[in-house]
DNA sequence: TTGCATTCGGTACCTAGGTACAGGCTTACC
DNA sequence: GGTAAGCCTGTACCTAGGTACCGAATGCAA
C-alpha cells in the first residue's frame, strides 16, 4: 500500500487536501469546529477521512458570510439531529443583514459620487461651489450638519 | 467665561465636542491625523480650536469607505497644497472598490437564496433533492463580508 | 492650600480569523 | 540505525480601529 492510512490522515495530508494552513486545523480544533481527533502512540493527530469534506463546507460556509461561531452552532445543531429548520431560518436572517449592508455600502456610494460630481479639491479646504463634504452624515452620526 | 480657552482647548473638551473617545485623540496623534498640539507648563495637551472641524472631517472621510492611513494621506497631501486632483482621484478608485464589495455580496445573497428555496437543512447531511451546498465555490479565497 | 477632576505616558486588551515562530519529539524511508 | 521531514505544545504576532487601565502628575476653583 502506498498510503499507510492506518488509523486516519496526518495533519499535514489534511490541511493539503483541503487547502487550509496546518495552523487552522488546530486553531478550528480550539474553536469546536472539528473534533479532537485520536492520536498516535507517539502523540500525532490522526484525523478521519471525511475531515476533508468537513474542512470543504465549513469553507462553503464562511464563503456564505457565516462567521466561524456560526458555522460551529450550526455544525452542531446538526450533529445533534434536532428537527432543525435552523439552518433556512439563519440563511433567512443572513440575507437580511447581507441586504443592509449592500444598503450601507449604496448610500456611501452615494455620497462618494456626490463628491466627485461637485469636483471637490480637498478634505479640509475643498473649493468647490455647494461642496457636499460638510453635509455627510450618511451614518448614525447626530441628524443636522452645521 | 467659564471656559479659561488660553493657549486652546484640552483633550476633554475636544474629545466631547467631536463625540469621540479621549484616548482616541492620542491615537490619531500617533496615527499622523492629528498633528502633535502645544503643552501646557505641565505637559497637558491643548488644541486649536478648528481640531474639532478637522475629527468632524476624519469621521467623514471614514464613513465614505476611506481608512485611516488613507485619510491620513488625503489630509497631508491638502496640507502640502499639491495641485491634487487626488481626492477626485481616489474617490473614483473607491467608488470601484465599493462596487465590487457590492457585486461580492450579491453574490452570496444568490447562493444564500438557493440554500433557502431549496430548503436545505444540514449542511453536512442536506437531504433537499438537488442540494446547492456541495457547489458552493463562490469566491476562492476571497470575498469577505462584514 | 486643599481637594477633586482631569490628563499624562505606557501598556494591555478587544474582535475575527488566522499565521509564525521556537524548541523538542515522532515517523518514515533507506 | 541514521537522518530528514513532519508534527507536537505554547506563545506571540498580524490587520484596523480603537478602548481600558494604571499610578503619578497637573489644573482649577473655593
Amino acid at each position: 500500500m502506498a498510503s499507510p492510512n492506518k488509523g486516519g490522515l496526518r495533519t499535514g495530508e489534511v490541511a493539503e487536501q483541503a487547502g487550509v494552513n496546518v495552523q487552522t486545523l488546530r486553531y478550528y480544533e480550539r474553536r469546536g469546529l472539528l473534533a479532537e481527533p485520536s492520536r498516535s502512540l507517539g502523540g500525532h493527530r490522526l484525523y478521519p477521512p471525511d475531515t476533508v469534506a468537513l474542512l470543504t463546507v465549513i469553507k462553503a460556509a464562511q464563503r456564505l458570510g457565516f462567521t466561524l461561531d456560526e458555522v460551529a452552532e450550526l455544525l452542531d445543531t446538526g450533529r445533534r439531529r434536532h428537527p432543525a429548520p435552523d439552518l433556512r431560518q439563519r440563511a433567512v436572517t443572513k440575507i437580511a443583514e447581507i441586504d443592509q449592508r449592500i444598503a450601507d455600502l449604496t448610500a456611501i456610494r452615494g455620497a462618494l459620487t456626490e463628491v466627485v460630481d461637485a469636483r471637490c479639491d480637498s478634505l479640509t479646504d475643498c473649493t468647490c461651489t455647494d461642496c457636499p463634504i460638510p453635509f455627510l452624515t450618511i451614518g448614525h452620526p447626530d441628524g443636522e450638519p452645521t
